[in-house]
RNA sequence: GGCGCCGUAGCCAAGUGGUAAGGCACGGGACUGCAAAUCCCUGAUCCCCGGUUCGAAUCCGGGCGGCGCCUCCA
C-alpha cells in the first residue's frame, strides 16, 4: 500500500512519496556550514539529517548527488543586510587571512562528519569560488526588474515575486521583526535582501570582487540559488536545511531562483530539521554556549554514539540534549555494538526472514525517516532468539546501511590498559590473595583502588582495571 | 503582533481514533567468595479543563508550561 520512501514536504506541510525528476537519480542540496569558527554538535544535526535522508534514497536503488556549500564571505553578524561580515570580523580578531580561517573550520568540520559515520558530499562547493555564477543570476534578476539600487547595494525586490509567502506562509504585513532592528531604511519593503553589497568607501575589505554594480561582495542568500542550480539543474527534488532558514533564507532562495530562471517550481520537496534544546536554549555560536564533538570525546563519549544519539529522535522534533541523555546513548550504543558483534556466523542466512523481518525496519524508515522506530526494530532484531545469528547479521548488515553505525564493524575501545606499574602491582597482590582465599585482604585492596578511582574487573583471563571517570 | 514546534514512565523518546515502541537509570534474578563486567526480567493511561465519538495520548475548543523563527544562527 504506501510502497517507497515518503517525505514530509515543507512546501505543502504534508507527507508525500518521493517521486525523483530524473528515474534512477535524486539530487539533493543541502545548506552548509559558515566557516568562521568552529561547528558543535548543535550544527551537526543538519548533516546527520541530511546523510540519514541520502541513504535511505539509496536504500531504495537511486544513485544520489548530494551538494552542500560552504558559505565563506557574505554572512553578516546583526541585521541580515546591515551587520558585519563574519569572515571579514574573525578575520581581524585573529590577525589571519579569511581563506585560512574558512579552510580551518571546513577541514574540521569534514573531520567531525567523518567521526559521525557521514561520507564527504559529491559536491562541496565554496560560496568565493563561485562569484561569476552569483553575478549572473543577480544579472538575470536585473534583466527581469526584480532589483533596485540603494546606497549600499542591489536589492530583490520582493514585490516582483507575488508567491513569496507561500513557502513560510507567511503574513507580511503583521511580521514586526523589523521593528525592533536597525535596519537599512531604503529599502522598499523589510523582506526585501541585499543581492549584492558594496564595499564601504574607505574599509579595505580581504574579500571583494569586481562586479556590473562596483567592487563588494555578494549577499548570502544568493550563493545557494547559484550553487545549487549549478551543480542539480534549474529544478532539482530535495533541498534541506534548519527550521529556521524557512521563513527566510529558504524564502529569498525560492524568490531569486524562481524569478531568474523564470520558472514555477525550482525545488520539489523542501526539508527542515528541528533544533536540539540544549537543556533550556539552543546551543549557538551566537550565544556563545557551543560545545564541539571533541568536546565528547574528551569525556570518553564515542562519536558514533552522538550518531546513536540523533538516532533516537525524529528529526522534526526538537531534541533534548543533556549530559544524562547522551551518556545513556553512548551505553545504549555500545552495548548494542557489543550484542551485534558477538552474534556468530551459525546457522546460515534465512534470506525470508531476512525479507520479513526487515519489514518493520524498512518500513519505519520509509515513514518520513522514523530513525527512533527504525533502530528499536534494529535493536529487536539483534536479540532474536528466534533467527539464526547468521540471519540477524544479515538483517543488520541491511539496517547499517541505513543507521550508518558501524554495527558489526566498529572497533569498541577496551577498558585503557595503562601503564602504572603500582597499581599493577597493587592487582596482582589481590588476585594472589584471591587464590589463597584470603577475601579480607582482596576485598581491602579492591576498596583501597576503588578510593582513588581505580575500578577492577574480572575476566575469564584475569583482572583488568581502569579508571572509572577521567 | 505574525508564523511554527512541543508537553507521553526518574531521564531521552516512538506512537496522531481502538485500549501505550525502544534506549538509559532504578529494582529483582542469573553469574561471582563478595563485587565489578555481562545476560535475563520488571514500570506509565499519556500537562489541566471541557467537547466530539461506541471508543482519544491521538480530533475540536479553552487554559497552563517549554522552545524556535520573524535579525546572523542548524
Amino acid at each position: 500500500m504506501t510502497e517507497g520512501l515518503f517525505l514530509f514536504n515543507s512546501r505543502t506541510r504534508k507527507k508525500e512519496r518521493f517521486v525523483p525528476i530524473k528515474p534512477g537519480h535524486a539530487g539533493v542540496y543541502s545548506c552548509g556550514p559558515t566557516v568562521y569558527s568552529a561547528q558543535h554538535i548543535g550544527n551537526m544535526r543538519p548533516y546527520l539529517f541530511a546523510d540519514l535522508l541520502v541513504r535511505a534514497l539509496k536504500a531504495q536503488g537511486l544513485k544520489v548527488t548530494h551538494v552542500i556549500n560552504v558559505t565563506d564571505v557574505g554572512h553578516l553578524t546583526d541585521d541580515a543586510d546591515a551587520g558585519e561580515d563574519k569572515m571579514e570580523k574573525a578575520a581581524a580578531q585573529s590577525g589571519r587571512r579569511a581563506e585560512e580561517i574558512a579552510a580551518e573550520y571546513t577541514e574540521q568540520w569534514l573531520v567531525d562528519r567523518r567521526r559521525l559515520g557521514i561520507p564527504d558530499p559529491d559536491v562541496l562547493c565554496k560560496a568565493t569560488d563561485h562569484i561569476p555564477e552569483q553575478i549572473e543570476m543577480i544579472r538575470q534578476l536585473e534583466a527581469k526588474g526584480a532589483t533596485y539600487r540603494i546606497s549600499d547595494g542591489i536589492y530583490f525586490d520582493i514585490a516582483k515575486f507575488p508567491r513569496y509567502a507561500d513557502l513560510a506562509r507567511l503574513d507580511l504585513a503583521q511580521q514586526e521583526g523589523a521593528n525592533r532592528i536597525e535596519e537599512v531604511t531604503e529599502k522598499r519593503q523589510s523582506a526585501d535582501f541585499a543581492l549584492w553589497k558594496f564595499a564601504e568607501k574607505g574599509v579595505q575589505r580581504q574579500q571583494e570582487w569586481d562586479s556590473p554594480w562596483g567592487v563588494g561582495f555578494p549577499g548570502w542568500h544568493i550563493e545557494c540559488s547559484a550553487m545549487s542550480t549549478k551543480y542539480l539543474g534549474e529544478t532539482f527534488d530535495i533541498h534541506t536545511g534548519g527550521i529556521d532558514h524557512l521563513p527566510v533564507h529558504h524564502s529569498n532562495e525560492i524568490a531569486q531562483s524562481e524569478t531568474a530562471l523564470g520558472i514555477d517550481r525550482w525545488v520539489n520537496v523542501w526539508m527542515h530539521e528541528e533544533f536540539i534544546d540544549f537543556q533550556g536554549e539552543k546551543m549557538s555560536k551566537s550565544l556563545g554556549n557551543v560545545y564541539i564533538l571533541q568536546d565528547l570525546v574528551d569525556s570518553g563519549l564515542l562519536p558514533l554514539s552522538f550518531r546513536y544519539f540523533f538516532l533516537q529522535a525524529h528529526y522534526r522534533k526538537q531534541q533534548t540534549f543533556t549530559d544524562d541523555a547522551m551518556a545513556a546513548a553512548d551505553r545504549g550504543y555500545r552495548r548494542l555494538v557489543a550484542q551485534a558483534q558477538a552474534l556468530s556466523e551459525d546457522g546460515g542466512v534465512d534470506e525470508q526472514a531476512v525479507a520479513s523481518h526487515g519489514a518493520e525496519f524498512r518500513a519505519a524508515m520509509n515513514d518520513d525517516l522514523n530513525a527512533p522506530r527504525a533502530l528499536a526494530a534494529a535493536t529487536q532484531i539483534v536479540r532474536d532468539e528466534s533467527l539464526s545469528p547468521a540471519t540477524r547479521r544479515a538483517l543488520l548488515t541491511e539496517c547499517d546501511a541505513w543507521l550508518g553505525l558501524d554495527l558489526l564493524t566498529a572497533a569498541l575501545p577496551q577498558a585503557i590498559q595503562e601503564k602504572d606499574p603500582r597499581i599493577d602491582r597493587l592487582v596482582a597482590a589481590r588476585q594472589a590473595a584471591r587464590q589463597a582465599k584470603e577475601w579480607a585482604e582482596a576485598d581491602r585492596i579492591r576498596d583501597e583502588l576503588a578510593a582513588e578511582g581505580v575500578t577492577i574487573e574480572d575476566t575469564p583471563d584475569g583482572p583488568i582495571w581502569r579508571r572509572s571517570e577521567p
